[in-house]
DNA sequence: TTGAAAGCGATACCAA
DNA sequence: TTGGTATCGCTTTCAA
């Protein structure tokens, strides 16, 4: 008993293959009467496409690859989620090829990977410099989301910018300045996206002849945050730390700090002001000012970048770049008059 | 210019395309030196296999499918890791799909799906059930990991041993009990590990005539933790809380609980006990007694199962269960004599 | 050891 | 509106 094929459909219903071929793809001119001949006969024998005769004739595969890191599971599920929903409404299917350590990377420069099994390609989060050198071993359309690169299509972040928005807004406070840096990891294939923060920031707090009374790292986490509080109490230890303002280079070292600042008797928007990066409803949520980031429209951009190459439009390299808003709130706005 | 097939590299090099083909397949009975004329003429003209109609001939894609949460990273990390590292010695490829929101699980009902484009499917944390109802529309094999159902192949930790050896451990230490559990969220999909820690733990109390004094609930996570052992320090205020035994259901959970505690001047080990689940290096680091699962031999072993399974072996179902081991730390070891 | 030819399952063209 | 047939690129007999 094997698998039924659209000639067994087709002798079922008393028509020719193509006519099966026809109904399969919603082809004009088709008489209502076949049409549900074939209908039912596909389903009295329970047939089912098969992709890979498809995609051999088609030279299609309606698939498109995911090249990501693993880590930031929240951003990524917004933006996969975006990316899917433009994706599946043109008939595309998504499959994920993580990056499972740094070391694995042999695996993406065969051409015939899996991975390439597709109509095209997004690399989120990655330079493809460091994947491949000079060029993919993939001659479809690729777009890089979350990052960029001269030569291929990108949808990204203006990290730089939102660097600068969070230093512009620390000036007009006229406060003493703490940074929340975020360490480099060596051999890290993230996105630069920290290290483009960071220097937004320090641009144009160098324009100002204004510098960092202190810079504190951890790692990019709630329990980071926490950390570098108290690395900052101890710092500041015997002397009183506040008032200060601190810009943290992400939402969740500014949630930990908060916390953990609040347990030493230190409210934010009262005895200092703080911010930090993603707009996340956890950071609305504790009242902290945030540099937003539109994650998912980022994502539905891609998708539709990616969608134009695919139907051939897009003769030349598509930049999308999406400027940062300021989400506003309590964590400094109350110490102006300082 | 278009993509050249085993027919122009047959031309090239002379040879007939068969030939070509028994290069490509490393078949025995090719001399030597029509194995350099073909070699060197896929190198000239740049020849790579087209996955699709390779496929199409020989029913085989040398693929698997993994489908998984967006969750935890960290563990999904290992598992993969694991998984990927044994199917690709077999020369599986792997590609991911993720549920992306609770509500597209329309897209796996599809038996036209890309993700049924494989050999073979690993299904993560899931239980078939809900995703499928009665029979997924996938005649090949399946394999359950970190989950099982008595109708398929499942490679799972047994969560209910590890929360029977937590509570043997509480018990033998004689102090009253705090449990940390992790609430249910309505509409979730994932795997029913904390239901089935929770019932270990309840099975082994309950049979000793004990009962909680407290029960909490916290999501599994750091920050979950510290608000756990807020609730426990206000739950207890006036009177003194310490000392108790804390079973905390996940080690995020009880490092949390951990640090809030010490901040608050309790210590771990000398003035109450604590431990969590899941073998974690932190919470090693940390000192906090853990009931650990061997997350990478899991990993191993389901794409052992799954290439029995894909090789014809494995006519009955398989159910490997891995035990927990009890990684004991300072966190449970200095109250013993109170 | 090698080549010719059949065939996997679909789609697309050309006639009718 | 439909059917016949060539074709996609590869692997696998079958002969030589």
């Amino acid at each position: 008993m094997t698998k039924p094929s659209v000639v067994d459909v087709a002798r079922i219903a008393g028509v020719g293959a193509s006519t099966v071929s026809r109904v399969l793809n919603n082809h004009p001119n088709i008489s209502d009467q076949t049409r549900q001949r074939v209908l039912s006969a596909i389903e009295t024998v329970g047939y089912t496409p098969n992709l890979n005769a498809r995609s051999l004739r088609s030279g299609q595969t309606q698939a498109v690859s995911v090249l990501l890191p693993m880590t930031g599971t929240p951003f990524y599920d917004t933006l996969l989620t975006a990316i899917h929903g433009v994706l599946d409404q043109h008939g595309y299917d998504l499959a994920l090829f993580p990056l499972l350590g740094a070391q694995r990377i042999r695996r993406f420069k065969d051409p015939g990977a899996l991975l390439y099994r597709a109509d095209g390609l997004l690399i989120s989060s990655q330079n493809p410099e460091v994947l491949y050198g000079s060029r993919p071993p993939f001659n479809k359309p690729i777009v890089l989301v979350d990052a960029h690169h001269p030569q291929y299509h990108s949808v990204h972040f203006n990290n730089v910018a939102a660097g600068r928005m969070a230093a512009e807004l620390t000036l007009s406070r006229h406060l003493p300045v703490v940074l929340l840096d975020v360490p480099v990891r060596p051999g890290d294939l993230e996105s630069p996206v920290f290290l483009e923060r960071r220097a937004g920031v320090l641009d144009v707090l160098q324009r100002h002849g204004i510098t960092p009374i202190v810079t504190l790292q951890a790692p990019a986490s709630i329990e980071g945050g926490r950390d570098a509080a108290q690395q900052l109490l101890d710092w500041a230890h015997p002397h009183p730390v506040a008032p200060f303002f601190m810009v943290a280079l992400s939402d969740d070292l500014a949630l930990g700090v908060q916390r953990h600042l609040l347990s030493a008797g230190l409210h934010a928007g009262r005895d200092y002001l703080l911010m930090g990066f993603d707009g996340s409803a956890a950071a609305a949520e504790a009242g902290i000012t945030s540099v937003a980031q539109p994650v998912a429209q980022m994502g539905r951009t891609a998708a539709d970048v990616l969608l134009g190459a695919l139907e051939g439009q897009l003769k030349t390299i598509t930049q999308r770049t999406f400027a940062p808003t300021l989400q506003e709130a309590p964590s400094t706005q109350a110490l102006t008059l300082m």
